[in-house]
DNA sequence: GCAAAATGTCAAG
DNA sequence: TTGACCTTTTGCA
């Protein structure tokens, strides 16, 4: 589920379990051989992400991964299983072993490198002081829909198909509005709530959006048929007013949105 | 047992 | 705008 919340959820865990020791680097599916080699045996300093990107400081050397749609991390303790299958990446700390599969990128950096991402990537809700402001600048000079700039890694980083959705419906807002008209109350109120939103997805390791109101009675917990308002509900009536969610295709990725609450005013009223 | 889909990005045209 | 990339999971026969 790598939207930024997870990566975030990946650096606390990574550091916690093998930073400050030693860490055999090695990839078992050949892809990753060489920058494994530049790596391998090295003190861990720190896992920090940015957005959905993942950082592993070796010393000079960072170990660079994004999961892209596919990438998965499998984590354990004690003495890692057979590799099997097309093993990119393996881990083993002193207690502890981490294997990668499906990343998009898995790779070592040097410094300069590491900045020129960073330098490409838009502010972080999920930042240690969140600062949406220059987001909302972009936000602001821009005619594109607010749809496709909050995937925009560049504008703000670590939002994907979920949260892009889910936080447009939280806050009734047309997908296809411009994003100039989007107004600078209404960006804050957005940011403000990505900030809590995405917290909340690093701590449960889920994308819940329907807090507290479909949270179960008994046990406390979220239902996954009812963790989102909009994502992946097509054809489902809107949890607020039956309407049927729609989904549109946006620059080739699936946008589901109300077509009832998320009327701009003036459409509501004709 | 196999096809399709999946939370993403980049390069080619 | 489209396809390539990469692997696992889900759903249908």
């Amino acid at each position: 589920m790598p939207e930024g919340h997870t990566l975030h959820r990946l650096a606390r865990d990574q550091t916690t379990r093998f930073a400050g020791r030693p860490v055999r680097v090695s990839s078992p599916q050949g892809r990753f051989a060489e920058g494994a080699a530049l790596v391998d045996g090295q003190v861990l300093n720190v896992v920090r992400a940015h957005g959905k990107h993942l950082f592993a400081v070796f010393g000079a050397h960072t170990v660079h991964v994004h999961l892209g749609l596919y990438g998965k991390f499998a984590a354990g303790n004690g003495t890692p299983p057979e590799p099997r299958g097309a093993l990119r990446m393996r881990w083993v700390g002193t207690d502890a072993w981490t294997d990668l599969r499906g990343a998009t990128a898995c790779e070592v950096l040097t410094p300069d490198d590491v900045a020129g991402i960073l330098a490409r990537l838009g502010p972080d809700p999920l930042a240690r002081r969140p600062d949406g402001s220059l987001a909302g600048l972009r936000i602001a000079r821009s005619r594109a829909p607010i749809a496709g700039l909050l995937m925009d890694q560049s504008v703000l980083s670590g939002i994907g198909n979920v949260y892009r959705a889910e936080v447009l419906f939280r806050h009734r807002v047309p997908p296809y509005l411009p994003g100039r008209e989007l107004g600078p109350e209404r960006w804050a109120a957005i940011w403000a709530d990505l900030v809590t939103l995405m917290r909340a997805g690093v701590r449960s390791g889920r994308i819940i959006t329907t807090l507290p109101v479909h949270r179960s009675r008994r046990t406390g917990r979220v239902a996954s048929a009812d963790a989102h308002y909009v994502y992946r509900r097509t054809g489902l009536p809107c949890r607020l007013c039956g309407t049927p969610v729609a989904m549109h295709m946006l620059s080739s990725r699936k946008l589901y949105f109300c077509p009832r609450c998320q009327q701009t005013p003036i459409e509501a009223l004709l």
